[in-house]
DNA sequence: TTAGATGCAAATGGTTTGCATGCGT
DNA sequence: ACGCATGCAAACCATTTGCATCTAA
């Protein structure tokens, strides 16, 4: 019989020690925390990758493809191929920088922001929105089948636009 | 801002049509019981799709892929083509026979619960699990950006073998 | 009879890979 | 210099599509 114990919002704990950089190593320069970021969790910082980077880090939360930030990068004259796209967002995810999103099985999400949290989807813009941390979603969290842990709980939230 | 309003646990209303048949219709009989599905969603009973159909519900609650449902098929000797799989995974889906489920973005699972519920998934396995609805999952339904409406939640709690 | 369903094979599209070259350390 | 990183093109794989052929009603 599976039981139920309460899930608890956002605590310190459970937020990436990635987020919390000493503050003396904010220098408000763009460039150079992405370059602190990259050496923190031990990845040469590349040309690509610190441009990428860039792009995702120093604009806010983003939710991102790999062909949207791809044109992005082209667009602002960065020298990027789409395979080290994603073979970036695929690193900058295995070491936390980044967290996968699954919400349409067509396309693979990226969302910068990595403190925990949950999604708006607009299903006819394919549009990711963050759910407001002031708005945390309480939920039971149920006790796992005999032999298996929680990794975390996804939640999304289907929206439509509304009719006439 | 946005606030919270309470999320309702199951409710009858919120129960599709589908699942709670007269009683007068039900038979016990696969076959037949496919078959008055297909009816009352206005699906021809095509040979494919009532032996589909009788792999997808005659055996409780699953979770498919469209090339699981192949595999399946076939071992049963059933003439079946993966394109037509694909069509009557996605008509059984349109017409509410089928839920889609976005976990992995590498294949696209079908469910068949159309009663709302969550799901447990097991990451190393590729492995879906209902949660049971005794279990039901409650959270506070943020209200949507204006203009939109909600369509319905996706809960996903993500497991892993325990370590040791 | 006839609209809708199926099968096949080719096309699609996002993602991954192999390998030669480049670049950060 | 060494070894990881990158670029390119080809490979991959789930899914979709076009079209000729069937078949349920």
């Amino acid at each position: 019989m599976t039981q139920s114990r309460p899930l608890l919002g956002v605590t310190a704990a459970a937020m990436p020690a990635e987020r919390a950089p000493v503050r003396s190593e904010l220098t408000g320069c763009p460039w150079h925390d992405v370059k602190q970021r990259l050496r923190r969790v031990g990845l040469r910082t590349t040309q690509q990758r610190m441009a990428l980077g860039w792009i995702l880090f120093a604009k806010g939360d983003r939710h991102v493809t790999a062909e949207m930030l791809y044109e992005e990068a082209t667009r602002a004259q960065i020298s990027v191929s789409l395979a080290t796209v994603y073979n970036t967002l695929h690193q900058f995810t295995d070491v936390g920088l980044l967290r996968q999103v699954a919400v349409d099985a067509s396309r693979t999400y990226f969302d910068t922001n990595n403190f925990p949290h949950h999604h708006f989807y607009v299903e006819d813009k394919n549009e990711l929105i963050d759910i407001p941390p002031t708005n945390v979603l309480v939920a039971n969290m149920p006790t796992p089948p005999e032999g298996y842990e929680i990794i975390r709980i996804d939640i999304v939230v289907r929206l439509r636009r509304k009719q006439g």
